[in-house]
DNA sequence: GCAAAAGTGTTGTGTATACACCCATGC
DNA sequence: GCATGGGTGTATACACAACACTTTTGC
């Protein structure tokens, strides 16, 4: 799958209302099930993804006039899949770029754009950054992912020093070939931790004597 | 009100299940509200508190066996008053200190520590306090405030200068008289924004070429 | 004058960005 | 050799915490 490019599997409405519009995989939630539990099943039922490294609470929307007809209050979920998975979804679900939506059933636009955001913020403060990268990356593959996640230009060089000083990569001890045009072979590295971790928990205002 | 320590509002159960036990305003949402519509409406009807200068969604509980009965599904907020608030609460209902809950229904125990540790994090990368301080302010006034919600003593001199740099304080003009026992008069501030903003974005891996 | 409380000056330190430079490979 | 990409060394900026010191009051 593309990496250098922020993506969302969306599903197109077969029926109305908003028949033709790009939707969320999601549904209706089970009388012995929590949230958590009703996302991940449906996304395996329906779309075929089970691979996910990451999922968390985004919000709740509720507003009585999101759907048309009697309110439906969805609680929506960010899910990361790493960069190396590629799930076979059914024909009617695609990958779109969160840059270029297309046009959106409901109020779907704004929940996708809400999780970009809370992914954007937590790759800053937590290293969620595991959950976008395969388990053996190069410093400039994790590079094109966090460039592509957070819309801008990430230097390899701080990238590699801000996740090291914070502890969270353990070179492999392998190297990846060089491409045909050459180059020094990139060393690989992965994640220390696999659950998120917040590694920036005080900005300020810390506790007195936290040496830091 | 007290405002050195950190409190909530909790109510105690007439009614079985968990008769007795202290629980968290709050109830059924109606057809035509949304849920922050919802909890605003609870909280001045069945408690009575009007003031909230700060009220976001925490998070939604929907363990099947949270409460006793029919799964019911709860969307949890923090809401803020201003220390300076003492809302008129009904006898069933009391402040609580934070560290030293009483027994509390079904999961609201979990919920009051989600929003405490919500509100703390908060207090460190956004302007938060503003929703808990009165409308002018000493800066020894706001150091309690915030040395009760972050539960360790925070430096007068390092908080001001902390919202100072970020522009969040103005000067009033005016100063608090000392009291009995001496003591230069405090000059008063006040908050330059109303809204909740994140003044910290980009711990790290910021945009390049943003000086900071 | 002295104690008390508020506020400012100053220093040290760690974390981050930016950029120069060195390293290892393909051709 | 030279281009290409990977990796390290180093300079600089800056935000923060800590603490010394000054200011302004009551008694």
């Amino acid at each position: 799958m593309r990496s250098d490019t922020l993506r969302v599997l969306l599903w197109r409405r077969a029926l109305d209302p908003h028949i033709g519009r790009w939707s969320l995989p999601g549904g209706r939630l089970r009388p012995d099930e929590d949230v958590e539990t009703s996302i991940r099943r449906q996304l395996a039922e329906k779309v075929d993804v089970r691979q996910l490294s990451h999922v968390e609470q985004l919000a709740v929307f509720s507003a009585p006039d999101r759907v048309p007809g009697p309110r439906v209050v969805a609680t929506a979920f960010l899910g990361l899949v790493p960069s190396d998975v590629d799930p076979e979804v059914p024909e009617d679900t695609e990958w779109h770029d969160v840059d270029e939506l297309p046009r959106t059933a409901f109020d779907h636009r704004e929940i996708v754009l809400r999780a970009r955001d809370r992914l954007r913020s937590k790759l800053s403060y937590t290293n969620l950054g595991f959950a976008l990268a395969p388990r053996e990356f190069t410093v400039s593959a994790l590079r094109t992912l966090y460039s592509a996640a957070l819309g801008y230009r990430v230097s390899a060089t701080n990238l590699q020093r801000v996740l090291s000083r914070r502890g969270l990569l353990a070179p492999t001890g392998a190297t990846a070939p060089p491409g045909r045009s050459g180059g020094r072979p990139a060393a690989l590295f992965s994640f220390t931790g696999n659950g998120m971790q917040v590694t920036d928990p005080f900005a300020v205002l810390r506790p007195p004597g936290s040496g830091r």
